[in-house]
DNA sequence: TATTTTCTTTCGGTTTTATCGAAAGATTCT
DNA sequence: AGAATCTTTCGATAAAACCGAAAGAAAATA
């Protein structure tokens, strides 16, 4: 049994006529009647009496029809899932985000995203790398957005976008561009353990564990507000990536200040461990992301 | 898209394994991977993550296999349409009788054959040979039971039983066997015009228009019960089938007699225009009828 | 009744496709 | 890093779907 053979039984009712039939399946007619013999023979029905004309169901013949349809009906449905999937897109994406990326993205596209499919349920948790690393390969997360590159690690990445690191804390206005050996030798203000962004400074700023450890005033600090709090009442420096300093108030925004060339950048990107299994959805947030974010670039 | 390729993808989803998924199909792997690949290409959705171990389906994957397992469902109970239908056999027969048979033959088979097939409605017309023929062909019955051969006619016969014609009005009880030429002179009653059985008496008893015709006495007689009161009263002699000498009171069969050889006989059979259309339901009905007859002629 | 027309089936031959074994490519385990 | 496990790719083969032509059957026509 196959589904031609269906088709031409299908079609072979539609006309009560071989010839046509063969004709709306575009196969020639003795193909069709082979084909439909073969089905007879197959599930041992005789489908139609064609002792006189025209040709007309059997008895049995119509539950086969019946059955026929049912299934052609179907097979249709499978076909077009594709686009019915596309129409309406649907389901669960777990996402997980680190939390310097957290506050600063999820405002720009989650009211987006949630317009644009309204369909699709999003769940987001935020962790470290490490652990949203852990998550993925359980299965616990469908995607994880985060900075990159991520070290050890074998999963499919999905570019978001780039952002620059800026300095906070300047104060003389007639510097234009920072350098790092500018701000080396002073107090720079780190996020407490386990923020990737912390490592990535230390990297950046060439710090040695002296510059930032020795001081007696131990703040393990959680957020950049918390942050610029500290380089507001201590002095010091601290970096700040860029969607951050764009929604700080516009005093504050002067005490920013851009590094020269090579600006010291992060990439933010969505890491997803099964590529395919929520790929369609994973897709939708990406671009929902991607496009978010440039628009803010067009500013 | 076909059938293997839907029993490959459910197979891999129970087995998350395209090796065990293939034996379980009895084919190769290369097969199975090949065809799931067709089918991925032509419904344009990875139903299978196969990027990690085990393979696990894809949010679209479940859809696909949702839709599958109907089909094959489906599929299966259509493979098995025929065992179905053969358990409680149902449907409509519409099914013509000769009056000379009807009142004989119906109080015989009805109640056995409703038995037998319970789901079966069977509906009855009786109507004279011409009248049976003219409605098989317009499909207004699906089958007719009358005395065969029917000239002219173009319909496929089961032969369901043959009766001997007995003589009704026998005298003196010395005689064994009738010989035509015994009766031929004397006065046959007949049945009414449109009767097969009329003319078929006859031609049996070669008999011209002035021995049932010159009578004063014009009787359309309609049933075998008057036939032999009119015997009884006036004398002369009937013909009788078999079935109904049968079902006769004790002192009446004593004054039936059978013809020397050869016996005069009537084929009674079921004629049906579109042998295929309610083959299985007539095929009961003659199944039934068969072996009815078959119970009296052996007592 | 014979003849033509209409329609379905049968019969070789051709093309397509499902299938296999072997080898290659990937991933996971050790 | 190497072995083991698993999937895909590749060339060859067997099965099937398919076609055109011819034959067979029923219906229409003359």
């Amino acid at each position: 049994m196959n589904f031609r053979q269906l088709e031409y039984i299908l079609a072979v009712n539609e006309q009560s006529h071989f010839g046509k039939a063969a004709e709306q399946c575009f196969v020639s007619q003795a193909t069709l009647s082979e084909m439909i013999r073969k089905l007879e023979d197959e599930l041992e029905i005789v489908i139609f009496d064609r002792s006189r004309s025209p040709v007309i169901l059997t008895s049995q013949g119509k539950d086969v029809i019946r059955n026929a349809r049912d299934i052609i009906d179907k097979t249709h449905q499978l076909k077009q899932l594709k686009s019915s999937l596309e129409g309406r897109l649907s389901g669960t994406i777990r996402i997980g985000i680190i939390p310097t990326v957290a506050p600063l993205l999820l405002p720009l596209i989650i009211k987006p995203f949630v317009n644009a499919f309204p369909d699709i349920n999003l769940k987001i948790k935020e962790a470290t790398t490490d652990q949203l690393i852990s998550d993925l390969e359980a299965n616990q997360l469908d995607g994880a957005i985060l900075a990159t590159p991520v070290a050890d690690t074998d999963m499919n990445e999905y570019p978001l976008y780039t952002e620059a690191l800026k300095v906070y804390g300047i104060k003389d206005k007639t510097k234009k561009l920072v350098r790092i050996k500018d701000i080396k030798k002073s107090r720079i203000w780190l996020l407490q353990e386990g923020h990737c962004l912390k490592d990535q400074i230390i990297s950046i700023c060439e710090l040695d564990k002296k510059s930032y450890e020795i001081d007696r005033l131990e703040i393990e600090c959680n957020s950049f507000a918390t942050l610029v709090s500290l380089v507001d009442d201590f002095g010091g420096y601290t970096l700040l990536p860029e969607l951050y300093v764009n929604i700080m108030s516009r005093d504050r925004q002067i005490k920013t200040q851009s590094f020269e060339q090579p600006e010291p950048k992060r990439q933010i990107s969505m890491l997803v461990h099964r590529p395919f299994v929520k790929k369609t959805q994973i897709d939708a947030l990406v671009q929902v992301i991607r496009k978010e974010i440039s628009k803010i670039e067009k500013i």
